[in-house]
DNA sequence: GTCTATATCGAGATAGAC
DNA sequence: GTCTATCTCGATATAGAC
């Protein structure tokens, strides 16, 4: 029996840990959050969460694999606009859109991999997996804009993202994101 | 009786758990770090921290004057070469040249800001004021090029490095910071 | 399949001998 | 000032009733 026919005849339950757990992990970081504390978030009683989930780790992995999903499905929307510099604009826009979020708690993505970094069981490799597909993406983005340089510009691109989305966080100022989406959008403009 | 008048009585133990904190905090991240931890690195026997320190909050807090002291020692280095543009080069280049600690461990002023946003206590402020010194001075650098968008471009070059840090220690490649570092480099040039 | 009660364990913190 | 032994508490995880 997979997961999935197992979650289907649980109501869900499953699912609901997967995303309270993506969301809480989020907001207090991995360490500072309880099995409790995500069996509240998703209104399962604390013993019953280990019917689905052996460990913690286990959760952590699922709530991963949902920020995965989350982050596929952004790319799937932007991949309908026209041009390539259409597309990064907007997942600019997308980044400037969660400023408030991302002042209150950092880029979900992000802090995951710091913390996971820092821990012996092996999940930094399934965090270090998202990261890929977005920087792969955005490399994409700027081979079809005729650059040879692609790979570089796009870690360059996702690095300057995490990078004041920390800020923006540690210091607490959302205009912070703003500021610096106009200015990456001007970078894009100056490299066709 | 001061801080620094105990730790002359006592043998510079004070300074050896705050440097000891500083190191392993950076390596194994704050939750994942027991005061055992510590207290092995600075060789101190475990229960005798608690004369030193009143709580592990405390020695954190000791951890990130470490780092200020040392970003400052850093800054003060730097202020002796000529121009500012030799000035935020040879930043760079120090960022570089810890590649291979970067990508095992992040950057430490990072790492543990984005750390410490998730916590109750105080420390996250502190964290941000070291964060700020780096900031401060690169704007200055930028100022006396002659930009007036100074506060903006060392919030971009800072970030740049932060998201270059986080990258780096995700995917444990220390060559990304290599080729960041090349292309910020540029950046700075092509400011002038 | 669902949930309660509880075992286990490790960490921070303290008491008090020396 | 220094160090050992120990208390306490909270979190993961399990046993087993329903």
């Amino acid at each position: 029996m997979t997961h999935s026919e197992k979650a289907r005849r649980s109501s869900g339950k499953r699912e609901r840990l997967a995303a309270a757990a993506a969301k809480v992990l989020h907001e207090q970081g991995v360490e500072q959050t309880t099995l409790a504390d995500i069996a509240r978030a998703a209104d399962v009683p604390v013993g019953n969460v280990y019917y689905y989930f052996k460990t913690k780790n286990e959760l952590v992995e699922a709530a991963i694999a949902a920020h995965a999903q989350n982050l596929r499905a952004v790319i799937g929307e932007l991949d309908a606009l026209p041009t390539p510099q259409d597309r990064l604009k907007a997942l600019l826009n997308g980044w400037v859109e969660q400023r408030e979020l991302t002042a209150r708690y950092g880029c979900p993505t992000g802090t995951l991999a710091s913390e996971l970094d820092k821990r012996a069981d092996g999940l930094d490799q399934a965090i270090a997996e998202v990261m890929q597909i977005l920087i792969d993406w955005a490399a994409h983005q700027f081979q079809a804009m005729g650059r040879d340089d692609s790979r570089e510009l796009a870690l360059a691109l996702v690095a300057a993202y995490q990078g004041i989305s920390l800020l923006t966080n540690t210091l607490r100022d959302p205009e912070l994101m703003t500021a610096e989406g106009r200015r990456l959008e001007r970078w894009i403009d100056s490299l066709t």
